[in-house]
DNA sequence: GATGAATGAGATTTCATTCAT
DNA sequence: AATGAATGAAATCTCATTCAT
């Protein structure tokens, strides 16, 4: 059990839990507009604090609260691989491949706002001209592959699923996910109406996908 | 053959020759500066023209222009599904979506700056408030996963592929797709030199993935 | 009779009727746009000619044309001027007066438009810092003053109206008239109703309290 | 006595102090340039404030610091209004009328860059066709015409001026004083040295004008 | 003579960031 | 520590005018 938050002192916990509060209005705001549209001022206002406030915490200013998102995102990313991939728990790596999608989309559908912003500005920050916050949002993504890598690697040795490159894998099982994810963000239209709604049955979809692609193993 | 081109009068076949110029222009800032850096001082010395002039061609300004690219990049996105997918070719599925990877990967990589630009903004015009971009960009969107669900169901019904829905399964291949571009596109890492760098191999790679997944259907 | 137009050579005539066109559709666009407003686009589509074209008419450009309206609302002024106090009709000055307001204000019936706009841009002209143009409006009016003041001063002689500065008079006569105008212009309200419509109430209104002013003069 | 501004709260009070600096400003500006010509870089730099910190004071930019002025304007033409016709006066009508001709030319030599502006503005804004404006204009005019028709409509009961729409004569009255001030403001010429200059002969001239007219009643 | 594509100066407006209180 | 008034760089967009055809 992580007792860090519990141990620290009063004035950093405090420090820690306005941070959170200045986040949690970000993310609701850079949902809402966009994360070029929205301002400042709207951020502050949603938070509750002055803006000159956000500075204190946030001396990078936007950009430093849009990482600071990336972060979160990732730390929580990065916890529910751990815990659908649980050496310990011994099961088939096509179940904890299951869990996990279930947990992610879980995940996305309690804090959609979050996605929203990240999926709309993932691929803006990486490719950005920056190289400072590319670098950052490269690490942080790095340390979710890396994540994901460590149980592909084992299934592979495992015999599980073939041998191939286990970043690559991991980054094109992020690539499904959040393709659907996206799909699931976009206003319903007739031919849409067969994504799976729940998280349950959106990770089945994914698992077969992903384990057996489109083909059909059995007539082969 | 479309002749259409050769065939309009001369005032209309300059003006479109001039808005080619300024995408092409536009495309080249965009994606070095991004969308939203970009100015359109800037794209319009680069296609060495006014400012002004940039409106008498699209009155829309920036967006316009965005929007016209995400059309052209869509005009060529779908004759390269027709052309891989041709049904007269009589050949299996498998094939023609290796012939698609292929091509769409060469198209990528003769043009990586129009693929950087969107997608760098495709999320983020999907996820706009603003309906009316959002609308374009869907309708624009829509058009590929038709042409690319037609053969789908062909070869659904042809028992190549499993049963699924259609459209949705043209959203993942194009996501498998997107996903595989966005990796080439980044600064390369050690992790990442596994990703193939030609066309053929890339559509290989994605052709297994997306048809037999990660699973090893000849073990099952 | 005035032959002068008739007699002129025909490329000058046509040149002339061009120019009409062309005045003409500036009155419209300024009216219902405002100077400033209104573009010469507009005002070449609505004159059916190319934008260039206005230029090989009016080489200095819309500030040209505004001051061409000025200068054909002054002539017509002018004239009714000259028409309704033409010496040879004897008739009393208040009679004349009256005549000159019904005038005038039937042309303001026919030609809202015009008047509009000169209404509009009067004041701005002749407050404005180019000192070109204002000296030509200033020029301009000083002509109506010329022409009102003449009958005034002969009327002051007669003994029909009280000595005073006749330029100042005459400025102030045109104030009331376009004041009056002014008023028609307006959106209707409760309050404003009381106002005359037909150019003959409005001529012995005008007339009255020019004459007579508030005062109860039997009373005095 | 109206204590209102002592009595705000600091922060307010300076707030309206900072208004009345730019508004002050502006009208500078809008005198010298006219109100289409200045820009609001230019209004800023003379109220030595930022152009950014003009739009946290006045959101709707240059126009609604135009209609700052119009309103900031007529209040004060209320107020002498009602200064002057004050009923516990007394005083017969015509020597109210010359008091307010009195106060309000006073008023004009005072601030004559305020005039400039407003004369220059007024009917362009009366006429123009944005109606948010232009009702406020005319919300604004109303208010002077109902502070000045109310004295007319008991000097007409008192049978001191004879029966007619009190609104209607409010309006005429303004115009003359209006023309009258128009008049003031231009470049001298000849005709023009008429022209009284001080606000009592002023209030003389335009009073013997309005309540009197042209014509001789003595001799009637 | 007629045209309208091209131009670019210049206007308005926004908003991330600073900093005195 | 919290604030929000002040800032001004920078972006978009307009349109009168020019000039090659």
């Amino acid at each position: 059990m992580d007792t860090s938050f519990v141990t620290l002192p009063r004035r950093e916990r405090e420090r820690l839990a306005r941070r959170g509060e200045m986040l949690q209005a970000a993310q609701e705001v850079f949902a809402e507009k966009g994360y070029n549209t929205a301002t400042l001022e709207e951020v502050a206002a949603r938070a509750e604090y002055g803006k000159g406030t956000l500075y204190n915490y946030f001396p990078g200013g936007k950009q430093e609260i849009l990482l600071a998102l990336v972060e979160r995102f990732h730390d929580e990313l990065c916890a529910i691989i751990d815990r659908s991939f649980d050496e310990s728990n011994n099961q088939p790596f096509r179940t904890s491949l299951s869990a996990f999608f279930g947990g992610t989309f879980s995940f996305f559908l309690e804090r959609t706002e979050l996605f929203v912003t990240l999926l709309r500005e993932a691929y803006r920050i990486s490719l950005s001209d920056d190289s400072e916050s590319r670098q950052f949002f490269s690490d942080q993504r790095e340390r979710a592959l890396d994540a994901l890598a460590t149980p592909l690697k084992a299934a592979m040795e495992r015999g599980e699923i073939r041998e191939s490159a286990s970043h690559l894998m991991a980054h094109m099982i992020l690539v499904n996910l959040n393709g659907a994810q996206m799909r699931a963000c976009m206003p319903k239209s007739e031919a849409i109406r067969s994504l799976p709604q729940s998280a349950s049955e959106m990770a089945d979809f994914l698992t077969d996908l992903v384990m057996d692609g489109l083909g059909q193993p059995e007539l082969n």
